[in-house]
RNA sequence: CGGGGUGUAGCGCAGCCUGGUAGCGCAUCUGGUUUGGGACCAGAGGGCCGGGGGUUCGAAUCCCUCCACCCCGACCA
């Protein structure tokens, strides 16, 4: 993509809504624009990345057995009322009467739709195990929304279902997510770190969120401090028994007096909580009558649990780990783009001419590339590509003549002279 | 919802206390000079000062009211 073309209304000025560096950043890098309190529309450069969290988030669930669905945003009111939420959601729910006066909402979450799907189609033990998500948008009425898509009140999610027989199956289910979720925030460039939770208004007695350390994060952790350096080695190398046995607690979740190590072992930081894997029985299978026949002839309810991981909060959570005073910083699997070409001298035919062909090889080996083309001053394009934090950027400029070009990586700021045809081989 | 704050040009702000018909920086447009870390000169455009109501000869400024947004707290991906 040419920046000269190209929709990116960037901004040297803090905006003043905004108190987290994640929400300055993407409101300055032009990622996002205000709509309303706690919702947004996403602009060409944000939506980049939050399809491509979304599509990660995508081949995992499938890696793991899970088929994906799309559930409607609006639901018949009446599923509530038959699960027992309805009064207990509270004013999250976003309720509203269509033409016919009949009661509907904008789903928070799909808990009650799955399972009537479930409960038309399957009757046996059969069918089972079976895990359905969805990437879709959902909508809480926050009681105070803040920092921009952090805590929206119509954020993307990933909502997963799983439906078992018994318990002991339905715990593989919950296990199965666990370690898919490791897997998905790892590929994120994300260090996740998994802690037991409050299952809140979803329900059940087992559930554990995963956040990504930060400092403006809104949950407080307590965990052992060998979780940390486990969740930085290589996934094939992690002994998933030990890790869930250390001890690792959100919120009102750690009690000082019942804390069972020590406290030179334990880590206090603060988190974001941007994935909750929830094992809750028979909670909704019973009140919705989602029953299924056994091996034996019974009838019982399915096992269920739901996983949920917040695609857009985490393309605001993948910025507080990632940033310094200059902007952004994109892990390279999320990055909206993997290299920023810099024309540095915008009046220089043979610049011109070695940046537009870098281009179009670029272009034509399918490595995702933005061309600042603009005929500004180099300062500025520098700072807008360093605010806009593409993992690697591409200086075409005084030595253009000999065919040199320099890479420069954001995250590390090691500057490369290279010859224009070793560019690929770097990159 | 309780407490606090802010609404003035696209963005960041001053002016308000002490009423006299709106200003600064950035951005934008035109022309020229520039171009390796957010360039410079000259010129230009852009505002029912959040909405409504009042007080007054006169309101961005004082009073009432509504609305929006932000911050702190209780709930959540």
């Amino acid at each position: 993509m040419r920046l000269s073309r190209y929709f990116l209304p960037t901004s040297k000025e803090i905006p003043s809504e905004a108190t987290i560096p994640s929400h300055q950043l993407m409101l300055r890098a032009g990622m996002i624009a205000q709509a309303g309190s706690g919702i947004y529309t996403w602009l060409p450069l944000g939506l980049r990345v939050l399809k491509k969290i979304e599509e990660i988030v995508r081949q995992e669930q499938n890696r793991f057995g899970a088929q994906e669905v799309l559930m409607p945003t609006i639901q018949p009111m009446d599923l509530w009322k038959e699960s027992g939420r309805y009064g207990c959601y509270g004013e999250e729910l976003l309720a509203f009467t269509d033409r016919h006066n009949r009661e509907m909402c904008y789903s928070p979450t799909n808990e009650e739709m799955i399972t009537d799907v479930f409960r038309r189609y399957v009757k046996s033990y059969k069918d089972l195990p079976i895990s359905l998500y969805q990437i879709q948008w959902k909508f809480r009425d926050e009681i105070r929304p803040r920092f921009g898509v952090m805590r929206g009140r119509e954020f993307l999610m990933k909502d997963n279902y799983s439906f078992d027989l018994d318990k002991e199956s339905a715990i593989r289910s919950y296990q199965n997510m666990y370690q898919c979720y490791l897997r998905t925030f790892n590929r994120m460039g994300l260090v996740a770190i998994p802690v037991k939770a409050d299952p809140g208004a979803i329900g059940g007695n087992m559930s554990q969120e995963f956040n990504i350390i930060a400092e403006t994060g809104e949950n407080e952790l307590y965990y052992h401090k060998d979780i940390e350096t486990m969740r930085t080695q290589s996934l094939d190398s992690i002994d998933l028994e030990k890790l869930q046995g250390l001890y690792a607690a959100s919120g009102e979740m750690h009690d000082p007096a019942t804390c069972p190590i020590h406290e030179k072992n334990l880590v206090v930081k603060r988190g974001i909580e941007v994935g909750h894997i929830f094992y809750f029985g028979t909670k909704y299978t019973r009140s919705l009558n989602a029953l299924v026949n056994g091996p034996d002839g019974s009838l019982v309810p399915a096992e269920m649990g739901s996983y949920g991981i917040g695609v857009s909060r985490l393309v605001a959570a993948a910025i507080e780990a990632n940033f310094d005073d200059r902007g952004i910083i994109w892990p390279e699997s999320i990055a909206p783009y993997k290299v920023g070409l810099i024309l540095a001298k915008s009046k220089d035919g043979v610049a011109i001419k070695l940046a537009n062909d870098i281009y179009a090889q670029l272009q034509e080996n399918n490595i995702e590339v933005l061309y600042d083309d603009r005929n500004a001053s180099t300062g500025y394009k520098f700072a807008d590509m360093d605010l806009i934090g593409l993992p690697w950027q591409v200086i075409v400029g005084k030595n253009a003549a000999s065919g040199y070009v320099e890479l420069k990586n954001r995250k590390s700021g090691e500057l490369y002279q290279i010859h224009s045809e070793e560019l690929l081989g770097k990159l």
